[in-house]
RNA sequence: CGGGGCGUGGCGCAGCCUGGUUAGCGCGUUGGUCUGGGGGACCAAAGGUCGCGAGUUCGAAUCUCGCCGCCCCGACCA
């Protein structure tokens, strides 16, 4: 097809917005694929419409391929199916009434609504089912942030598996999980599965597609040999090892005065930083005063702890401290605490010094097992330098946007909702789901945030590009640009023909800009040879062809 | 929700501290002339409740208070 520059809406912008920081933002933004309406939500104008329907079409394509049905559920949720499964207490849902002060929400996710019509599958000789749609999310988020990348309302791909039993689900899991893979090489985005955060719930399976990005909220640790990726959150990278000190047969106080930090102690003894330990204590929801014992020289992970803890915590205030430890921070230590003690992985194997439990005091030599009784857990934050827990290769870390999750969830959701079926015995069972999701525009941003140059978006792959190809009219050659436009249509090209009364340079600047895959450029020279220039936008290599070969060619 | 910042023609900004003629500048837009392969030049023009509301003052874009909106950091994130 063939598109006018001329008729289209297409204000790109010769500057970014002030308030855009994310490459992906002011790019989106100057190219005039999107404008904002408010904190977090956007309109997608023609030209990221398209985009965004490409990525669809792809998305749609390989869901069909693994038998996926295609829905459409409503975005206008009855709130009682919510307060069925327990999820209408989640702050960031939008609350509605109708006049007549009904009450509904609009959905984060379409769990309930598939679940729902998941009831009407009575036997086990209906299962299998895959079902999916793309429709809206509304979320409240407490904070959107970086134009596209995280938004209070935006459509997203969500899949829905019923299964009889695990065996089948687990096979549905793994149809889903490969079509996600083929969706994210399709789209020309990088993205890496990695295994995600179970948080409280735990025992689910749970994978993120993680792209790497200039922008984005999570962190991918990967290692330098391709066989270890996990998010930041969970990942276990292997410290250095400490050069710990000759081993004592009980530990031993010393007197470390105004020593308050695990650095200041290092110096002050002259060891290495990795054979202190750092006590860290929490107090949890439940009003536990727990001892979080991490290796000196990490930082504790507040996520991993969550999951080894199962509940929530904070920092435990100066004065639970006292009362707990009858010492303050600085000084506190796993010997002798009558409380809840879980240590990091680190601390299972050697002697490390410790606070004493006793202010302006440490214990060397301090000893697990032996000093202390804790609950280990992986509790450390991975930091650069860390090595692979495969292989030892090297990790690296990046930010990257959360693209897809797969998640598997059992009876999660039809228990609360009475999905049932009954197996060959007649007997009732839970049908057992899982869910699957892609933000197509957080494809799209992360599309461009992996391919943009100083110029602009460099370039769309072309499964996913506006249009194949940008070409550029220069006064004169109109004629010869028409042909080339019909000539690249004819083959299957989506062409952008810019016919505007503009500047060449202005005409080059937005190509750049709007990043199609190549550029034609008819103009006076055209007139001379019959022929065009076409430049491919992500290597800038420019080859003279002739009209009638362009189909051929490009 | 905590911290920081911003709000002035379509876009990007100055002016505010130290109140005072018709609120400026660049880009863009409209008309015109010349141009025409990397955002060209010149001429003319249109376009602004200075986020909103109170207050102080003879007088407020400017000072005070309140509210709203937007961005960034953090908390949070099915």
């Amino acid at each position: 097809m063939i598109a006018r520059a001329s008729q289209l809406f297409l204000p790109t912008l010769r500057e970014p917005p002030a308030d855009a920081e994310a490459a992906s933002h002011k790019l989106l933004v100057r190219g005039g694929f999107v404008r904002q309406v408010g904190t977090g939500l956007w309109t997608y104008l023609p030209l990221g419409w398209r985009v965004h329907r490409k990525i669809e079409q792809i998305v749609r394509e390989e869901m069909d391929g693994i038998g996926a049905q295609e829905f459409l559920a409503p975005v206008l949720t009855p709130v009682e199916l919510w307060e069925a499964t327990g999820r209408d207490k989640i702050p960031e849902l939008f609350h509605l009434s109708d006049r007549t002060g009904r009450r509904f929400i609009l959905p984060i996710t379409h769990e309930e609504t598939f679940t729902f019509h998941a009831r009407e599958i009575r036997s086990y000789k209906e299962l299998p089912q895959l079902w999916y749609h793309f429709q809206t999310k509304d979320r409240d988020e407490p904070r959107p942030r970086g134009g596209l990348l995280r938004v209070r309302e935006f459509i997203m791909k969500d899949a829905y598996s019923f299964d009889r039993d695990e065996e089948s689900a687990f096979v549905s899991f793994e149809k889903n999980r490969a079509a996600y893979h083929r969706i994210f090489e399709r789209c020309g985005v990088e993205a890496h599965e990695v295994r995600a955060e179970s948080g409280i719930m735990g025992g689910e399976l749970t994978f993120d597609f993680l792209a790497p990005s200039g922008s984005g909220e999570n962190t991918l640790v990967r290692c330098e040999r391709g066989d270890y990726a996990a998010d930041a959150e969970i990942a276990q990278g292997v410290p250095r090892a400490p050069e710990l000190p000759a081993p004592l047969a009980a530990p031993e106080e010393v007197e470390t005065p105004g020593v308050a930090t695990c650095e200041a102690l290092a110096t002050f003894l002259g060891t290495d930083l990795a054979a202190t330990s750092k006590a860290m204590p929490v107090t949890t929801d439940d009003g536990r005063v727990v001892l979080a014992l991490i290796r000196g020289d990490d930082r504790l992970s507040e996520s991993k702890l969550l999951s080894a803890l199962k509940i929530g915590s904070r920092a435990s205030t100066d004065d639970e401290i006292r009362a707990a430890f009858g010492a303050s921070g600085g000084s506190l230590g796993p010997v002798g605490y009558e409380g809840e003690v879980i240590a990091d992985l680190t601390l299972r194997e050697g002697q490390f010094v410790a606070g004493a439990n006793r202010d302006g005091f440490h214990l060397r030599g301090v000893e697990a097992g032996r000093d202390y009784e804790p609950e280990f857990a992986d509790l450390r934050e991975p930091v650069d330098g860390d090595r692979c827990p495969e292989c030892g290769g090297a990790l690296t870390f990046q930010t990257a946007i959360e693209v897809g999750h797969i998640f598997y969830f059992a009876d999660k959701y039809s228990s609360g909702l009475g999905a049932t079926f009954l197996d060959e015995n007649g007997r009732e069972k839970p049908i057992l789901g899982g869910s699957y999701g892609i933000g197509p525009g957080r494809v799209l941003a992360a599309v461009i945030e992996q391919n943009h140059d100083a110029d602009g978006i460099a370039a769309w792959p072309e499964s996913i590009a506006p249009y194949h190809a940008h070409l550029v009219v220069l006064p004169g050659a109109d004629e010869i640009a028409e042909q080339a436009a019909e000539a690249l249509s004819a083959a299957g090209r989506d062409v952008l023909l810019d016919d505007r009364d503009q500047r060449a340079g202005e005409k080059f600047a937005d190509a750049d800009l709007i990043g199609c895959p190549i550029r034609v450029t008819a103009g006076k020279k055209s007139l001379e040879d019959g022929k065009v220039d076409v430049r491919t936008r992500a290597d800038g290599a420019e080859k003279r062809l002739d009209v009638a070969e362009l189909g051929k060619e490009v």
